[in-house]
DNA sequence: TACAACTATAGAGTATAGTCTATACATTAA
DNA sequence: TTAATGTATAGACTATACTCTATAGTTGTA
């Protein structure tokens, strides 16, 4: 597909998505046979490559940490065992982050019940 | 205590303090009988505050959107009903990021029993 | 064929959150 | 008392992640 339609599908903006491109987080390719223009194609796995990058983002990750991810994973040359740590390692993270964000709905909720026994802060 | 020792104990840099202290994030007072230097006195509770700060950053708020929290709650002259409307807001807020992490988690795990079971992706 | 809509590249501009430097003055320990 | 350390202000600089503009060429439709 081309980045319009890629665009449409993921939600993410045709910047956006150059921008990505230059970072090395997707890539389309122009068609060798098409002589005429220098139009990209997009793969269709590059939808679910794009919405787990989104949802990366919102758990908190860098572009550079997911940049560094995808490379290593879908491109690189990684034995099973590097792959399994790889993974341990992301979830220990995003389990911290979990953690984190446990902490500050406690400290909301404990605020609520201030407010709600009339102790105002 | 002066801006050093906020600094030691909360682990925030004293340039990261200043920087918050302009944004109007915490707030320091310079004791009016001393009149040789401007030095700021902070107070004890914004230890909290400033955990607190740390806390909500972690959580994904942004400085923008912690400063507006922290002025409504602890300088505006709300009700508690609107307290408690923001409280409510909040933790939905943050419930929402926790359903993001897990939805990440879950890819990851996913991921790594593909790796696991030899279904290298 | 005219022209609106799409694609590509390069580079400028913006927002957020620091981080660092320069300058000036104050305090404290040797 | 002087040198090191601490404090204040202002402003420059950096990194991240966009977001927009300019320019040029391409495609599709009336």
């Amino acid at each position: 597909m081309l980045i319009n339609e890629l665009s449409k599908r993921t939600g993410v903006t045709i910047h956006t998505l150059r921008f990505y491109e230059n970072l090395g987080l997707i890539k389309g390719k122009t068609d060798e046979e098409v002589k005429s223009n220098k139009y990209k194609q997009y793969d269709e796995s590059l939808i679910e490559t794009i919405n787990w990058i989104i949802a990366s983002k919102k758990a908190g990750f860098t572009l550079a940490e997911i940049n560094i991810l995808i490379q290593d994973w879908f491109n690189g040359n990684l034995t099973l065992i590097e792959k399994l740590a790889i993974a341990k390692k992301k979830i220990n993270e995003v389990d911290l982050k979990i953690k984190e964000l446990k902490e500050v709905r406690r400290f909301l909720l404990q605020a609520k019940k201030d407010v709600e026994n009339g102790l105002c802060l």
